[in-house]
DNA sequence: CGATGGCTTGACTAGTTTCAAGTTAGGTGG
DNA sequence: CCACCTAACTTGAAACTAGTCAAGCCATCG
């Protein structure tokens, strides 16, 4: 977390309780979002903008805040503007796979069908803009320039979603860290943020089950790259990336 | 593959080398397209179909045949008219991860750099369509509901994809090749084929590297659910899915 | 300052891979 | 038309990576 993200989320408000805080859009929250250019909302012009507040709502999330789960009726699209979002699928008996770390300008709950297909949950203190479907849905028909830049981030994600079958299938677990820290940090520094050192707000499971490893298996790993002076773990979970190319290697499976 | 399939083949008329064979669009290539409700190309009405034809050449492909290369120029994007292609991604020491099959009505291509993200090779006799990136850009432009069209089968593709980072990341082999089974004939199913038996016309080789399995692990799974009576393998790279229920149970991890 | 949850470490296990050898099937040429 | 040749597939035994089970450590927060 950026002061800057933090800062964002303080405009927010205080909470009025412990549950996630859904405000009515004020006079024009998204000609003041600071990550618009992040977002599916950048190629509106100023004076478009109006059209998309109209139809937003600003939620608040505390950490471990549940979104929303799969399954249930896919009536909204969201978009991360503050924080980390983790998004997951469950198998029956528990066993689960995080399908990715949202943080700034990132989307989710774009359904082909009517249900989500994953569970959201909230990392950190995070702030999140709801998009009613349907309203989205004549917002994006009225401005084709909105559902190109969707089809573009949908198409980027696509990629970024084959690159991690990769990983899970044919990367060893060192093989998996080396290339999880250095996608955090290659993302950390698309939305501006310091590349090096990076923060890791998630825990030792999260990462586990986004990679298809165990706590204990990561735990080991982190422990392996730290004493061959790789990394460094630095106290509110950050990460320095000491020697960023031997890591590449690693990640590359060189 | 079925007859249905071969016949479109035959259409394209013989080859002339053993090479990919590449031929310029007739008077309406489009319009005789006996798939295109499965395509990109759905959305068109038939008197706007000369638009596509224009723009579009057919490619015949045979087993082997490769279409285009990890990180070549993404010059163009592909349809699958017949057939079957797989694409895959390369790690330097020659590991493979298969990220798709793809059979009649999918695409490929869609980068959002301009590089190829993955490989593509045809997996059967096939023929796909070919469209110039910037000539399908401008008619995106001018026809939304194509652009509309293909976000959905992108966000679909996105869903499928994340069905397979739970599979690769969390399931078991056994639960692989159920899944990947049971996957095979939905798909085949929601081209108009038939759900049951099963065409399966990838090799062992590639079937691992599309679960992150070996050749021997496939193998030695397949034969366990066929010892099961949960699946018969026929002739002609058929496969029966002889319990339905058992299978789903199964892929599920109930 | 104690308690809770997350993280780390250790010993052992198991599922999958690796290495190796056979078997089957399909395509080719005599 | 048959026999061979090759490649794909199957099967077996040993090895290894990551998982499981268990205990201890650390840090954060009332």
């Amino acid at each position: 977390m950026s002061p800057f993200d933090i800062n964002r989320i303080r405009e927010l408000g205080p909470a009025v309780s412990n549950e996630s805080v859904e405000r009515e859009p004020g006079p024009s929250p998204c000609g003041a979002c600071s990550v618009r250019h992040l977002t599916f909302c950048a190629p509106m012009a100023e004076d478009e903008l109006g059209h998309v507040s109209k139809i937003v709502s600003t939620i608040e999330l505390h950490p471990g805040d549940p979104l929303f789960d799969e399954g249930e009726p896919a009536d909204s699209v969201y978009s991360v503007t503050a924080g980390a979002v983790k998004v997951y699928k469950l198998m029956p008996d528990g066993r689960r796979q995080v399908i990715g770390f949202l943080f700034s300008g990132d989307f989710m709950g774009l359904a082909h069908n009517d249900m989500y297909a994953y569970s959201a949950e909230a990392i950190t203190h995070s702030a999140v803009c709801r998009f009613p479907r349907k309203k989205l849905e004549q917002l994006l028909e009225r401005f084709p320039k909105m559902e190109r830049r969707l089809l573009g981030m949908a198409s980027h994600e696509l990629a970024a979603a084959q690159e991690q079958m990769l990983l899970l299938g044919r990367k060893t677990a060192k093989e998996k860290i080396a290339s999880f820290l250095l996608h955090l940090s290659k993302r950390a520094e698309a939305r501006g943020q310091n590349p090096n050192p990076i923060a890791v707000p998630m825990s030792r499971t999260d990462i586990g089950d986004y990679l298809g490893l165990t706590t204990e298996t990561v735990s080991r790993t982190f422990t392996q790259l730290k004493t061959s002076h790789l990394i460094s773990l630095q106290p509110a979970n950050k990460v320095e990336l000491v020697d960023l190319q031997a890591l590449r290697d690693i990640a590359e499976g060189a």
